[in-house]
DNA sequence: AAGTTCATACAGAAAAAACTGTACAGAGTT
DNA sequence: AACTCTGTACAGTTTTTTCTGTATGAACTT
């Protein structure tokens, strides 16, 4: 990466890191998706191209950004399992590098992010049912406040059995059932 | 949903609001997943358990903001297929509900939003394979400089691949077949 | 144990995004 | 045609997020 070593010729260099700008330009900008800022983006991007696993340091160098951020950004990626970290003897500094198979990272995305909302939100719904049915049984309940509950129930009711089925969806992709309807290439 | 109506016990009233409002606040904040601002999240909770389309006249009323954010809001709502513009005869003002049928919510994002992501980072890297191998015929180019452009070539293809096989699973998406995967309830 | 080197917590600065009020264009009504 | 009502574009303000510099504690070296 780095121009010192004098098997680069600066021209050919300079045109190689263009090509390589402008895929992180938009693999960046897409990863907003994810949730990412889009310089953590970009960070991804530049691992992506290293030929070596990057140290902080080295990471903030090329993007011209303070170590601080570099910490925050890696840590991000992270926790999206998107770099992971990499042990390396005679190296005090930390090492990461991007985790090449994209499909896991997919998955692994999915489970993780979708499945806590999944969690978060059926205990949300099923607390308002239960508190639902409670106020229905209310002997002061007008009809009209019981019609009004029963719509409120119905509408519960089938947002959790989607979210039942969602679940159901990242279980299939932990367990890898996604690539027997959509099998990976070779 | 408003409280002029005398059928309402303004104590039950409260309860009802109070049910609701917690359920708006867990789903809401959990749409932040599809990349939506916590108040837009909001205001699809609200339509969720509104009895009828809403004007922005009345969510503005009801979220107590503005209606220049309503419209914003309402419309990347729409844009996500979330919400449906409805006709009503007599009314000049549009009026909007909510899609209730989630799983064809979750599928439509994952055709509009990953799609078009799909589609620019496929074109970005084809135009970065072209790129390199334009590079790698040029007759000055080193020993040195044709590994790199090979890991380069080599790491964007790998990318490709999987870019064509998440573009598979959006069409399997479209057609439904994720459903013979994972069979929706009823 | 003293001295380095490293990652990160924290507070403040800079940048980005969300939100509002005003203004205006288009559609509908009289 | 004049008038009214509705949705949104736009500019300015407020709020939130991102980014940086400094400080600190932990791990390693001497």
């Amino acid at each position: 990466m780095s121009l010192d070593q004098n098997e680069w010729n600066e021209q050919q260099y300079e045109a190689v890191q263009r090509i390589r700008k402008r895929v992180i330009e938009v693999v960046g900008r897409n990863m907003e998706l994810y949730g990412v800022t889009l310089s953590t983006g970009h960070l991804y991007g530049l691992l992506f191209f290293a030929d070596k696993p990057m140290t902080l340091d080295e990471m903030g160098r090329e993007m011209q950004m303070s170590k601080t951020s570099m910490s925050t950004g890696v840590r991000t990626l992270l926790d999206l399992k998107m770099v992971n970290k990499v042990w390396e003897k005679g190296s005090r500094k930390d090492l990461y590098e991007v985790e090449y198979d994209w499909y896991q990272t997919f998955t692994d995305y999915f489970a993780t992010q979708w499945r806590r909302a999944v969690e978060s939100n059926m205990q949300a719904l099923r607390r308002a049912m239960k508190e639902i049915e409670r106020l229905a049984q209310q002997p002061d309940t007008s009809e009209f406040m019981a019609g009004v509950l029963q719509k409120d129930l119905e509408k519960i009711r089938q947002a959790e059995s989607y979210y039942r089925w969602l679940d159901r969806v990242i279980d299939a992709m932990e367990e890898g059932q996604l690539f027997d309807l959509v099998p990976r290439e070779s």
